[in-house]
DNA sequence: CTAGGGTTAG
């Protein structure tokens, strides 16, 4: 078994890592260049990439087609720094053609690499290729474009004088990409009018992109017209970007008309009419669509399944918002990040803390986006000290937070006033230069101010001027009434001064012989739930001679939830429910106390409760505010 | 023997 042409007719039986590395060595030896071809395919089929690459350097003089081969299957496992490398290495042996660039392209778009990009064109153009091979040029316009620059795009689309229609498409969706989609319509209109070419379908669904980006109906309906004049009705995408465009920009009259009507439907189409009704209020729609896709036999994906666990966060099904979990385990789709995200965000706005922190401790690996769900969602559900500790993790790593992530925090800090963090934080806006879009700006200075104003007040709180000040009041000319004590107490609760403002409670009932009214007690609650003294709160409420408001029971009840106490939580939300019968959120806080405490038909006859009343999940609302 | 443009989503 020594000659190369009867190793090659072996190949195609016998499949061992054991007979490929005997197949190495002989090519090595033998420097044949179709056994290097076909050694390589077998390295991709049988071993991993890195092993690849070290193997395929060992190969002697392998020929431009092998070189070319390994690119692509470097291109298709989206290996691009291998790819460059291996380009960059066969640029040296002068050993490169239309194919060899092509592949390098890609890397380039892929790597968004402008400069390894333009090196390459110039190649093109040293060479004589560009105008010989339309290929190319799509590919540099496609390069360009993917690295968000549609000048030099377009310069190279100018080079040609006769494009072809996938030319015109390529620079299009180039603009469509770059969020330019008024470009990408001047683009098509030239290329239909002045240069009397006829679109094909594939440029048709960019061109309905653009109207979709920029909601306008009248040409999206135009462009309908024209598929029907052509003939083009059969292409599931192009039917499919008509469905977005009515989704986006129309109305679900529209969409959902047009997805009825549509002959043939995918994963694509259910996703976009869930997301549709899901976004539009039709919560329950977006739900009853999903189950009857599955029930149909269309395979859910990532995205499907994202649309409908947003159509469970808005309408705060926590049941079926599970349930969509379990499918998502079964069909391994619990690990996409994007997933996760939603999952994340969906238990949050389910007041379902604890189980949006399991899903993201689960993730394998975690994106910023998902840190940022996770973070936003502990701020929602009053979480602050957590969403600081998530704060403090995200640094740990070195994930650097956006503007919005600051203002998030900043606004956790002053709402439950963590005076040391806040500092550190106001330094770290100073110096990270938070200046990325004004709107960000302002709302950061905003919630800037307050946390000041709050750390000056406390500062001032903390050096006891205001006690001593209070303490001699008979012989000062302050005369504190109930405002100015619930200002104080504020200021104790941001800055997180649990026994000062208990003093300060006393001072106001003793020295002063104040009456506290509802708020002050929300204060104290808060401030005594903190520190987990559940049942001196409780025993407070109940010596109330005022009527016990929403604050009170609201703090009461964020703190059971934190400190786990289903018995007194249960009292607080009961008396919430009271006060506020149509408040969603207390049936699934309190639902959620029970579940805590193995309550389940409990939990199950109140999640009943909230389905009957058809309740609208209030967001943002946090009843812990003042 | 290898090659170009497209739809849904955080």
């Amino acid at each position: 078994m020594r000659s190369p042409e009867i190793v090659l007719k072996v190949v195609g039986v016998c499949r061992t890592t054991n007979f490929l590395t005997q197949l190495h060595s002989l090519t090595i030896r033998t420097y044949d260049t179709h056994l290097a071809a076909k050694i390589t395919e077998l390295y991709f089929e049988l071993l991993p990439l890195q092993t690849v690459r070290k193997l395929f350097d060992e190969i002697p003089h392998p020929n431009l087609y092998t070189c070319n081969r390994i690119l692509q299957r470097f291109c298709g496992k989206n290996r691009y720094e291998e790819v460059s490398s291996l380009f960059t290495s066969m640029f040296s042996f002068e050993k490169v053609d239309h194919f060899t660039l092509l592949f390098a392209l890609k890397a380039c778009s892929a790597l968004k690499a402008t400069n390894f990009g333009k090196t390459i064109h110039g190649l093109g153009k040293k060479y004589g290729m560009i105008h010989s091979n339309m290929f190319l040029g799509s590919g540099l316009i496609d390069m360009y474009s993917k690295c968000g620059n549609m000048d030099d795009a377009f310069r190279a689309f100018e080079e040609y004088s006769k494009p072809d229609i996938v030319l015109w498409t390529t620079v299009v969706t180039g603009y469509e990409k770059n969020f330019k989609p008024d470009e990408a319509l001047a683009v098509f209109t030239g290329m239909a009018m002045a240069h009397c070419i006829s679109s094909d379908p594939i440029t048709l669904v960019t061109v309905v992109s653009a109207c979709t980006q920029l909601l306008n109906l009248k040409a999206g309906k135009s462009v309908h017209a024209n598929v029907f004049r052509m003939g083009y009705e059969g292409s599931l995408s192009l039917s499919n970007a008509l469905l977005n465009l009515y989704a986006k920009s129309g109305s679900m009259f529209y969409a959902g008309n047009w997805f009825r009507v549509m002959e043939e439907k995918d994963v694509i189409s259910w996703s976009c009419i869930i997301s549709c009704c899901a976004h539009n209020d039709a919560t329950d729609r977006a739900i009853s669509l999903f189950d009857e896709m599955i029930y149909k036999g269309i395979e859910p994906n990532s995205v499907s399944v994202i649309s409908a666990l947003q159509a469970c966060e808005s309408c705060c099904n926590l049941d079926k918002g599970r349930q969509i979990h379990e499918l998502a385990f079964h069909k391994s789709l619990e690990h996409d990040k994007l997933v996760s995200t939603a999952l994340i965000d969906m238990y949050m706005s389910c007041c379902s803390p604890q189980e949006a922190i399991i899903v993201f401790d689960r993730m394998p690996s975690k994106d910023p986006v998902s840190w940022f769900a996770l973070l936003c969602g502990c701020v929602k559900n009053g979480m602050a000290n957590k969403s600081i500790q998530i704060f403090c993790d995200m640094m740990a790593r070195d994930i650097q937070p956006d503007a919005t992530v600051m203002v998030k925090i900043l606004g956790a800090c002053s709402e439950l006033g963590v005076l040391q963090l806040t500092s550190c934080l106001h330094s770290y806006v100073i110096r990270g230069g938070f200046i990325s879009n004004s709107f960000i700006e302002l709302q950061l200075l905003t919630v800037m101010q307050n946390v000041v104003a709050w750390m000056r007040l406390s500062r001032f709180l903390r050096d006891q001027q205001i006690k001593m000040l209070l303490s001699g009041a008979p012989y000062s000319t302050v005369c504190p009434n109930k405002v100015t004590f619930l200002s104080i107490l504020a200021a104790c609760s941001h800055a997180g001064f649990v026994e000062e403002g208990i003093e300060f409670f006393n001072i106001m009932l003793n020295e002063y012989q104040l009456m506290p009214e509802s708020k002050h007690y929300a204060i104290i609650v808060d401030l005594l739930g903190r520190i987990g003294e559940l049942d001196k709160a409780m025993c407070l409420i109940n010596q109330m001679q005022s009527r016990v408001g929403v604050h009170v029971w609201g703090a009461l009840l964020g703190a059971c939830r934190i400190h786990q106490n289903a018995e007194i939580g249960e009292v607080a939300a009961r008396n919430l429910l009271q006060l506020d019968p149509d408040h969603a959120g207390y049936y699934i806080l309190l639902s959620n106390v029970y579940a805590v405490d193995g309550k389940w038909d409990d939990a199950a006859e109140l999640r009943g409760s909230i389905k009957e009343r058809e309740l609208k999940k209030i967001t943002g609302q946090s009843v812990f505010r003042l």
